[in-house]
DNA sequence: TGCAAAAATGCACGCCGTGCAAAATCGTCC
DNA sequence: GGACGATTTTGCACGGCGTGCATTTTTGCA
């Protein structure tokens, strides 16, 4: 379904994408400069060489220029999800999956670390961004209800443990789904305040740690 | 600080307090009988029997008063969590924080049922209102902090288990605050999707069990 | 090259949100 | 009880946001 992703032959397509991805950029850079809310439509928008009403055609709201970044990175989590081996737990395969989208984050770290400056500097936004993922965060509940459904890990191969049986897997779909989502932001936000201390993998891997442990209080 | 909560004898505060309310009923009970995205500010305004220009004396904007509906359960909640046992830990007193305040909801359960139903048909209200929660996780993460390092559990006596020394405190009380957070939102999430089947402290007490264990993979 | 579909644009309009100054209301002191 | 200072409410004006519609320009294709 969303097999063209970066590949597109079509003229019009690749045009409609660069002009996206210039507004956006355009977006971005005035706010890091001005702060996000002294930056105006129209200005955006000449920044970008379209009309003002064209930016409307592109985004749905002025502050989703600064918000979507990579419009189809869910699609691609939600992929690596569906291919991801059998043998992991859904918290793991869920942690991979996003581990793989996120080292692209760090590829694009210059691009990234603005776009964090400018969230970090508008609260409200970052709240928006927040919204974004959460569309996606349905979709990945049934994605990973259906990943139970169909092929239990039965790692061992033997019997489960006494280990109590707890309800409704859509809870537990949708609570996985929710608390990733959390867990990638927090990540992002600790990475992001000591950017230079730590590498962001590893805080990744470290909060995945805490949540598999059953978020344990922490050894002093 | 916020000592003088709901009793407070000043006559001018009572009235403003009873303007804040009056608008904040009358946006919500407009959005639920026509939808929220076509409440204007002009009709909540005339509602609640003041000037348009009032209405934004008291919210910053129109969507905050489909929003903020106690402006300070947050407050309380870190009272409760400030108060809790020192012999839980961290995420049982979150919980158990949680859970005093939430049992206030099930109260008012029409409010809040209205509540819902207008934040379902409006997601980006939904999303406004965990925006709502964020500067409270914030403040959240501190307590929690401080919570560690003044009182280490001990509750065996004994030295800790073979567990890893998970590294920064801040990583796991902000962690722990957000993790939190979402918690509610999916309980709440889940318990409004089935109403009338399910017992909202039921669900809440599901979610944080499976918190708690890790979230393992469930036994189908 | 000519044509149909799609995209960009201009224009008008209504609502949002804010600064400012005038008017109304409230608490207090005499 | 009445006047005065402080706070709140209100009207007014203004700029920015977001949308519908008709028009013009661009693109893909025959």
């Amino acid at each position: 379904m969303t097999g063209k992703d970066t590949a597109t032959g079509g003229l019009r397509e690749r045009k409609k994408r660069a002009t996206r991805a210039a507004l956006a950029e355009a977006a971005v850079r005035l706010a890091a400069e001005h702060g996000a809310d002294h930056v105006t439509v129209e200005a955006i928008s000449a920044a970008a060489g379209v009309s003002v009403r064209t930016f409307f055609n592109y985004f749905d709201s002025r502050d989703d220029a600064f918000v979507v970044i990579d419009a189809d990175a869910g699609a691609r989590v939600r992929q690596a999800l569906l291919h991801a081996p059998a043998a992991l737990s859904p918290l793991e395969a869920l942690r991979e999956a996003l581990a793989a989208e996120l080292s692209e984050v760090e590829r694009q770290h210059e691009l990234w670390s603005l776009h964090a400056q400018v969230l970090r500097a508008a609260p409200h936004l970052l709240v928006r961004s927040l919204g974004a993922h959460m569309a996606d965060e349905a979709v990945l509940a049934g994605i990973i209800a259906r990943r139970i459904a169909s092929g239990p890990p039965e790692g061992t191969g033997d019997t489960v443990r006494p280990q109590e049986e707890h309800g409704a897997p859509d809870l537990y779909a949708r609570l996985l789904a929710a608390v990733a989502g959390t867990a990638v932001r927090v990540s992002l936000q600790h990475w992001s305040d000591r950017q230079d201390e730590l590498a962001f993998a590893d805080v990744f891997r470290e909060v995945f740690a805490l949540l598999a442990a059953g978020l344990p209080a922490p050894t002093r």
